[in-house]
DNA sequence: GTGGGGTCCGTACCTAGGTACGGAATCAAG
DNA sequence: CTTGATTCCGTACCTAGGTACGGACCCCAC
């Protein structure tokens, strides 16, 4: 019969460091045990290393600290019911999809931007930093515009996009370029546009379900420039 | 012309805080300006404004304020390139798709205990308190078990999962709870199993397009079991 | 009995991104 | 000229989850 252990092997045995265990006292999330009569240090029972390796299980889960003590202290509570728990878990879980939602509009976001952007020349043919500097004119509108809940549902899901590139002739300066881009970005389908006229090309992101590459030419050439080469 | 803002003025126009205005120059992401001679307090240029809508806006694409300050130099030099705008804002979005994958992993594990958890009754039966409690013989395999990198790989994407709960005649203690669910655990398809003596029944979370409620019915009842009822 | 390592305890520090307080000065309107 | 709103500036505080330091003890082995 062990009476405990000292707390580097408690550390140890609970998969932590000694600071850790002395930090989750604080926290009141273990209790600090009493010295042993007579003696300088204190020794943990193996219920202590237990309740460590509970709550590092529930981190992994995603439960905060905070939580972890609600549910620690559910789990002393004679009367304390499954339902709890599962309500708990099920909180957490919708926390964790609600997490999900935002990440995957940040990537969609990222993934529209890095698909347009020309990859190399000057900033100002840069679309990453175009959509990033705010444009006068257009003040105000950046939580619309920005990365959370994109507004075209036909975005949601992830409806395979696909990129090309066109070769124009007949941009005279970044004017025109910026007219093609509207031009091209108020298509149907189409997700992001980027018009560069020292590289004298567009780069479309759209949704082939929706538009395909010769509407999108027609759309470049309605105004008098010519695509001279695909991508 | 105007000569510029008062600081709650530009902290408005940039749809933030006057003190978080403060503490952007403290960070030397926004410079401090000097107040006009003889005048006591400073006048804010629109400059500054669009540098906070531009650190506003890449903060919605996630970008920490320290990445922020690298883009914001970025755009200062005259030499940098597209490419170096590209190269991070791939760097990020990396970064997001390796966080959405966690949070996925954390979900699937929230998901399976909630499925298998009976969802009323004692603590005693709950498998979600069960799978965070460490049992004595098991211990240390937490990290390869608990809720990141999903060993199964047949787990990945979202196979949509089914749910079955059976009524169990014939359980005599916990023990045959115990047996009924590693028997049911080890059948292929099945994602998790949870069996309670007290409710006399077992839920079972599996892949119906690798097994179905037949096969289960037949695990439980070869060893003498009887389901009288299914859901 | 004397090292050397472990423990005890309080306190400070860290990251990230701000928010809040408080006294003094200044500015704008009436 | 007064009053009320801002601004200025330094400093402290906040969340979350720990990590680190330092002096004093204590315990075990040789």
């Amino acid at each position: 019969m062990t009476a405990g252990l000292t707390i580097g092997k408690a550390a140890r045995a609970g998969g932590v460091g000694v600071e850790t265990i002395r930090f989750y006292e604080r926290q009141r999330l273990v209790a600090q045990p009493p010295k042993p009569m007579g003696a300088g240090v204190r020794l943990y029972p193996a219920d202590t290393v237990e309740r460590i390796r509970f709550i590092k299980e529930a981190q992994e889960l995603g439960f905060s600290l905070r939580e972890i003590h609600e549910l620690l202290a559910l789990r002393a509570d004679p009367v304390a019911d499954c339902s709890d728990v599962r309500e708990r878990a099920t909180a957490k879980l919708d926390d964790v999809r609600r997490k999900i939602q935002r990440l995957q509009d940040i990537g969609a976001a990222l993934e529209r931007l890095i698909a347009v952007c020309p990859g190399s020349g000057g900033l100002q043919a840069c679309s990453i930093m175009d959509a990033l500097t705010p444009h006068p004119g257009q003040a105000s509108r950046r939580r619309r515009d920005g990365a959370s809940s994109q507004s075209n549902p036909s975005d949601e899901g992830n409806a395979p996009m696909k990129n090309a590139t066109f070769k124009i002739e007949g941009l005279r300066c970044d004017g025109c370029a910026d007219t093609v881009k509207g031009l091209v970005g108020k298509e149907p389908g189409v997700k992001a546009a980027s018009v560069s006229f020292a590289d004298g090309e567009a780069r479309v992101l759209y949704d082939p379900q929706a538009t395909d590459e010769e509407r999108l030419v027609a759309t470049i050439q309605k105004p008098g420039f010519r695509v001279i080469e695909r991508r």
